[in-house]
DNA sequence: CCACACTGGTTGGTTGACCAGTCAACCGTC
DNA sequence: GACGGTTGACTGGTCAACCAACCAGTGTGG
């Protein structure tokens, strides 16, 4: 008989529970030491359980890592389609997801992994896959975004498609600075740049977002 | 006696010598591998020489990767100076740098070796410094040259260094995504990118651009 | 202008640390 | 009692850094 809830069920369930919290400490770990000086038994140690264990379920280290890259991205993904899928103007919209886009704050280091990443992507196919669908993902949801502003006439823009690379493409190498130099730029004038570049992009004032 | 010319000369000539050939060889093999798999061995190979050598002229492989990554940024922001020294009008020099800043074909991989530099400098305070002076470069040649423009009355544009930023992270951007996923855009739609949005931030036609 | 001691560059072998992946044994649950 | 999950010691291999010894020029005093 099953514990009252199905928190404790089937071992399959419990097998996918701890595969789950693998990939979780292992986020945590690359974030904190990096993708380079991370071993296998930092992610043991972060999760109190036996340097054998991860090779239990993830047949080799890059296993792992390739995992927790595929999952974070899939959740960043979901995310942000969530975020689009809330009410409001195109404005409106738009501005979340270049918000959303934006570390919310110093500490927030999350991109720290994809810096890792694109360094690990170059020489490995499976993660420049992963970095593909990811960066797929935002380009194809600002292009709807765009392209749906244009169809309420809100915006006006002829070619969505390349107005959403070249925000994405802006953001990327804007948030790589802040990211890296959080001294030589505020997030107040991040968001500022992508409201700029953004207006110049769907055609309308400044003044159609908010200050 | 020298030998006639001064190529064999003095003792401290050669050790620089040998450190230039060292640097170099470091940034051909940190291209090809990666600076996550580099060996020292490697970059003694490389140069047919012994490893113990490599730690007489550099104390440690840090010293050494470091000094590789700063006389490369340094080389760059050096001809990006010899190119906008050039002769023309403002568009020509902002042209001339946009097509500077994106790799000339396929095979110029120079970019990886940034990617890794990014990576690496999220934890290295040393590498940061670096990139910080050599985007400040970037950053800082793009804004003189709009502002140049502005002043002969070519370009239109309130915030020079503003344009500059954006211009410069949205670069960065796309050729991450241009030397990663080269199959995902081609250098022509790369180049219009960036001169699309050049005539956003200095104001002037598209026409005003070669097609 | 010639020894000779000295310095700087170079070698190749060694060392000690570190790490991914393996394995045999153990435990709890169905 | 069988099997999925887990342990932790162990192995084979890799690597940065160190070191002792060598050699080629260089400068100095005779």
């Amino acid at each position: 008989m099953r514990s009252a809830e199905g928190a404790r069920s089937s071992r399959a369930d419990q097998a996918d529970q701890r595969r789950a919290e693998l990939l979780d400490a292992a986020r945590r770990v690359v974030l904190e030491r990096g993708l380079a000086s991370t071993r296998v038994a930092d992610i043991a140690k972060a999760t109190n359980v036996s340097g054998g264990l991860i090779h239990y379920h993830f047949a080799t280290k890059d296993d792992l890592i390739t995992a927790m890259l595929r999952a974070t991205s899939e959740t960043e993904v979901r995310r942000l389609r969530e975020i689009i899928a809330g009410p409001g103007t195109a404005v409106q919209r738009l501005d979340r997801v270049l918000r959303y886009y934006i570390p919310s704050s110093r500490s927030d280091q999350s991109w720290i992994l994809w810096l890792d990443a694109w360094a690990l992507g170059v020489r490995e196919p499976h993660v420049r896959e992963i970095l593909l669908e990811l960066e797929g993902g935002w380009i194809e949801i600002l292009a709807e975004v765009i392209s749906e502003g244009v169809q309420k006439g809100e915006f006006f823009c002829d070619d969505p498609m390349g107005a959403a690379e070249r925000l994405d493409g802006m953001l990327d190498g804007l948030v790589v600075r802040y990211t890296l130099h959080s001294g030589a730029m505020s997030r107040k004038r991040l968001l500022e740049h992508a409201r700029i570049a953004a207006t110049h992009e769907v055609g309308i004032p400044r003044s159609a977002f908010p200050a």
